[in-house]
DNA sequence: TGCGCTATGTTCGGTTTCGTACCAATATTC
DNA sequence: GAATATTGGTACGAAACCGAACATAGCGCA
């Protein structure tokens, strides 16, 4: 799963899948940034400043229906980058964007992202790749949300995150996946013991560490692997 | 609701909007095809020939998980088109994409609307935006998935649906109802049944009339109406 | 060390939804 | 118009999940 081939300096695979040039026109003026837990990236219905490319860390999107009730809709880690709405050449979204494990990355103001869109077409392509992966992810989420039970979230949401850190370690508390995976706490807690009890995870206070992938994929069945099928033969 | 503002040839929302010089460019492309019930658009994992605008009816972006499980995430009438993949820049998706109420439009082929889209800025940024509301419906359905009991599923269907073929009759089984919102045949009867006795809706066999928008709206809660008014923001 | 805060574990009754089955009503076909 | 197929209405126990409450455990800090 490990994509360690090509060393390079970064770690965000959008970066790494950039043409030489077009990372030459990016690199001037990416500006280096640590992303603190609860890090708002985007806010509803305000204009996208600046656009992040994760390395470490892990950014939620998410739908705000009422100020009151929220839910996680998708993902962003080191194999993207937020701001979907830029790429996409609007502004502004009515979702919520925020750092739900901490990290690090590289911010980019949106207007010059705007205008490498429009000066490479190479750039430009590599990015609407993106743009569909990030759609497959929501479509399964849509799916899975609807047809799958809390456990089978759960592991499925576990795959994601790690894939997106590359790290067997996630460190969150289980009210924070309650909203990820659209349950209450109580939920999550049962869910995480019952993945335990069967060795495919270790839970300690406000950690879950992951012990079986393929455990865990069985676990998530056909909700979790599409998407990411997709995601590797387009940009990966 | 209704935008008969600039009468035009088209009911298509997006051939409506698009700039003259634009239209022109597709415009001898476009051939007007009659699309039946269970008309495939799109077929999973095979490269996309045709995009569709529709004029009447409606079609279902459907997960393929296994071939048994499927679940619809998205919608396509008159206000887009199909082949969201090849708006971003790739031939081919895992979704299945086919009529679920029968109605016409235009076929364009691929390989036009790919050139269109290289050689037109503003084409292309129209049918972007299209994209990014496509994502908000998507990411809308995830939430509501999740966090909307059946009665509220539904009305938000049926508001979608009924933004998308401008007609307050929809003619479709509770069994196929039940494959769009996620649940049973039987769960669907119920919730047609509780929506029916507070007059929202008439329901008789194979068919459902509208008869409250208004109600429906209270009913879907906040799951209906935040990606609509973007919609309209970025295109209506 | 011990206090207090946060997170986890667990339980309870109640509601929603499920799976399934069976019957009734409405089309469709012959 | 009778026979058949499709669709809708309803019921049932079982399972999943909920909201809420409360007890326990880990952790930071005075």
């Amino acid at each position: 799963m490990a994509r360690q081939d090509s060393p390079g300096k970064y770690r965000n695979q959008l970066l790494r899948a950039l043409a030489v040039e077009d990372l030459a026109r990016l690199e001037p003026h990416l500006k280096s940034v640590a992303l603190a837990l609860r890090t708002p990236l985007e806010q509803p219905n305000r204009s996208v400043a600046d656009l992040y490319f994760l390395e470490e860390g892990i950014a939620s999107v998410v739908v705000v229906t009422t100020p009151a009730s929220k839910g996680e809709v998708g993902l962003v880690g080191r194999e993207g980058v937020s701001g979907l709405c830029v790429l996409l050449g609007d502004n502004r979204t009515p979702h919520s964007v925020y750092m739900q494990l901490s990290g690090k990355g590289f911010r980019i103001e949106a207007d010059v992202m705007r205008m490498a869109l429009e000066q490479s077409t190479s750039l430009r392509t590599l990015f609407l790749r993106y743009a569909h992966s990030f759609v497959l992810q929501l479509s399964h989420t849509a799916a899975a949300n609807v047809n799958a039970p809390v456990e089978r979230r759960l592991a499925r949401w576990l795959l994601m995150a790690h894939d997106r850190i590359g790290n067997n370690e996630i460190t969150l508390t289980h009210e924070f996946l309650g909203l990820m995976i659209g349950t209450r706490r109580a939920g999550v807690t049962e869910a995480v013991r019952a993945l335990a009890k069967r060795g495919l995870i270790r839970a300690t206070r406000g950690n879950i560490l992951l012990l079986d992938r393929r455990g865990l994929e069985t676990q998530a069945g056909r909700f979790y692997g599409i998407a990411e099928a997709e995601y590797r033969r387009l940009i990966g």
